[in-house]
DNA sequence: TCTATATCACCC
DNA sequence: AAACGGGTGATATAGA
């Protein structure tokens, strides 16, 4: 990539339409079929599905002279893994750069592919259209020949139409930076393709008794009080239930009642009455599985939605994904037997690159000594120099929320909430980090100042915002830390997957990746110095540590305080399963007496 | 009955 | 006007 000569570069455009096997969604994906043009002989491919499976490789070249123009580069690449073919070199996503042009401008026609056309003006076809050939795609074989024309067609017309669309952002695109972003799209391939283990048996059975198990939380609890309708919680009930009970509520502006979990904190303390109620609801909050895709092998697999947030962050779908769920339903991530599972993340990543990008002094000495918090705290000269995390907890936690209440720009009024401590000591500690950390607001301040001035920021890899007029300030002093945190991430997974570690999903600031019982501990390794030379190579030379958590079979990914509810739901759902198990015998052998009895006659 | 908005809960 | 960054999604209510 880095020895890619543009001009002496073969382009070359395509596109696949592919459904989930089965059409199940978190399966594998199934090729329907291919098409391809060479800008450079003006050659089309143009494949159908036995065709494709085939062949060992690609019908037009992907070496280190050729691009790969796709949009969605995540889509396609997913396809070549799943006819077995090498990835390319070098890959342009124009969805990503067409992301980047435009991030933080509203796009009224939206960032699809016909939306990015429409933006330059270029033809497209109808979306109803598209639509239509979706669902072809998604039905399934048998296809009868006119069937087959009209998908292949349609595939043609996407690829016809990447082109004049990489053609009217040519001016735009930033090489080899580009190729960065769109590398990317093979490893997201690799983690789309691979999943995540889970706990299928119980899985299944938590979704099949899902509503009993919730009725049962709400029956022994909701009898008390009637404010739950076929497992809802009812305002007009809770209304009248208050009333009856001469309690005067909280309200908000729009005459509602403050129903969020911190009011009813609040109020079951003053009414004790309250408590259990409070506690249900807090727990069926939690109780949300409903969405979540698994295939018929028990992996979690969904769209990994890269670039998606205006940082470049992905944001997966957080009902489809498991780690979007709530913590106690990471319970359901299991290794198979002989397997292990490891959470790799970056110790204090924007921390550190607050540190690295500011080149501040002390944030970075504060980084290396291992507790950047307790560091902080005898930076500030609040705790003696040979203090520890045991010696002075309570200072140590007061500097912790300042520090992580600065990155996210909180003022002194949430900070003291927060710290259960008076305004003015919040105020005190937001001005020692301003003192202590000084070239880093300073760097901080210059951000902010350039950006007012010239409408843009980006990260050192050219993900870039135009900042738009509603964006606060808080948003925009976040945007290098979150933005080359994401970076950073992007090229540790293409990193690992070079190296062959088995990635399963990237979270933000972590990576979850999967190996043999034997070769975790080596593989955790590897993954942790590819993490590092990320870390390297984003922030100039600073690196930054990570920490690990390996799970072997058959132990679950339960951690901070997730057990618990975990632990009763699954008490709850043994039980219900249990009742359920007795129901079906009983019924089976009332169907069974009469044939027996006709049998023995 | 459907859609838009507000509010809330969850994740890093 | 508010004052904690980036998100997705469920649910309830109001209004057409």
């Amino acid at each position: 990539m880095k020895d890619l000569n543009l001009d002496r570069c073969k382009f070359t455009f395509v596109d696949f339409e592919f459904r989930p096997q089965e059409g199940i969604e978190g399966n594998l994906l199934e090729v329907i079929c291919m098409v391809a043009y060479d800008l450079h002989t003006g050659k089309y491919h143009k494949l159908w599905k036995d065709e494709l499976y085939g062949m060992s490789s690609p019908p037009f070249a992907v070496d280190a002279d050729t691009v790969l123009v796709v949009y969605f580069a995540s889509a396609e690449m997913a396809c070549f893994q799943a006819l077995g073919w090498a990835m390319p070199e070098n890959i342009l996503d124009l969805f990503v750069e067409f992301r980047n042009l435009t991030n933080g401008i509203f796009l009224p026609e939206g960032k699809s592919l016909l939306g990015a056309l429409k933006y330059f003006g270029l033809d497209a076809i109808s979306a109803e259209h598209k639509d239509d050939m979706r669902d072809l795609a998604l039905r399934g074989a048998p296809y009868s020949d006119l069937e087959k024309a009209e998908l292949l067609k349609y595939c043609q017309s996407d690829v016809d139409s990447l082109s004049p669309l990489y053609l009217a952002m040519k001016k735009y695109l930033d090489f080899p930076r580009a190729l960065l972003r769109g590398l990317y799209g093979t490893a997201l391939a690799r983690m789309e393709t691979l999943g995540i283990p889970i706990d299928y048996p119980t899985y299944k059975g938590l979704c099949l008794h899902w509503d009993a198990i919730k009725a049962k939380l709400i029956a022994e609890v909701d009898s008390a009080y009637g404010v739950y309708e076929e497992g809802v919680f009812k305002e007009a009930a809770f209304e009248r239930y208050i009333r009856q009970q001469n309690i005067r509520w909280p309200r908000l502006e729009s005459g509602h009642l403050k129903l969020d979990e911190d009011t009813f904190k609040l109020m079951a303390q003053l009414y004790p009455i309250l408590a259990p109620l409070r506690s249900l609801r807090d727990s069926l909050a939690k109780l949300r599985l409903n969405a979540l895709q698994v295939g018929s092998d028990g992996r979690n697999r969904c769209m990994l939605s890269p670039y998606q947030s205006i940082t470049s962050r992905n944001q997966p779908s957080t009902t489809k994904f498991v780690f979007g769920l709530s913590r106690w339903a990471r319970g359901l991530i299991q290794p198979r037997e002989g397997y292990a599972i490891a959470y790799i993340d970056w110790s204090q990543q924007e921390f550190g690159i607050a540190a690295g990008l500011s080149n501040d002094p002390k944030m970075k000495e504060a980084y290396l000594s291992g507790d950047p918090y307790l560091a902080f705290a005898k930076q500030a000269g609040a705790v003696p120099h040979d203090a520890t995390k045991k010696s002075h907890p309570a200072e140590r936690d007061q500097y912790k929320q300042c520090v992580l209440a600065t990155q996210y720009g909180m003022g002194p009024d949430s900070l003291a909430q927060r710290l259960k401590q008076p305004k003015l000591r919040a105020r005190q500690l937001l001005d020692i980090h301003r003192r202590v950390y000084k070239q880093f607001w300073d760097w901080s301040d210059n951000v902010y100042n350039n950006t007012i001035n010239n409408n843009r920021l980006n990260t050192l890899f050219g993900w870039q915002i135009t900042v738009p007029q509603d964006l606060n300030p808080r948003s925009l002093r976040n945007f290098p830390m979150q933005a080359n945190a994401a970076e950073m991430l992007r090229i540790a997974c293409i990193l690992m997957v070079r190296r062959g570690i088995q990635l399963c999903a990237p979270i933000h600031d972590a990576v979850l990746i999967e190996a043999t019982e034997e070769t975790i501990e080596d593989q955790v390794k590897i993954a942790q110095e590819c993490m590092e030379q990320a870390s390297l190579i984003v922030l100039e030379d600073f690196a930054l540590g990570s920490d690990a958590k390996i799970i072997k079979y058959p132990g679950r990914f339960l951690e901070d305080g997730a057990e618990p509810f975990w632990n009763t739901v699954i008490a709850i759902y043994e039980q219900v399963k249990a009742e359920a198990d007795e129901k079906l015998n009983t019924s089976l052998l009332l169907d069974l007496t009469p044939a027996h009895s006709y049998i023995s006659y």
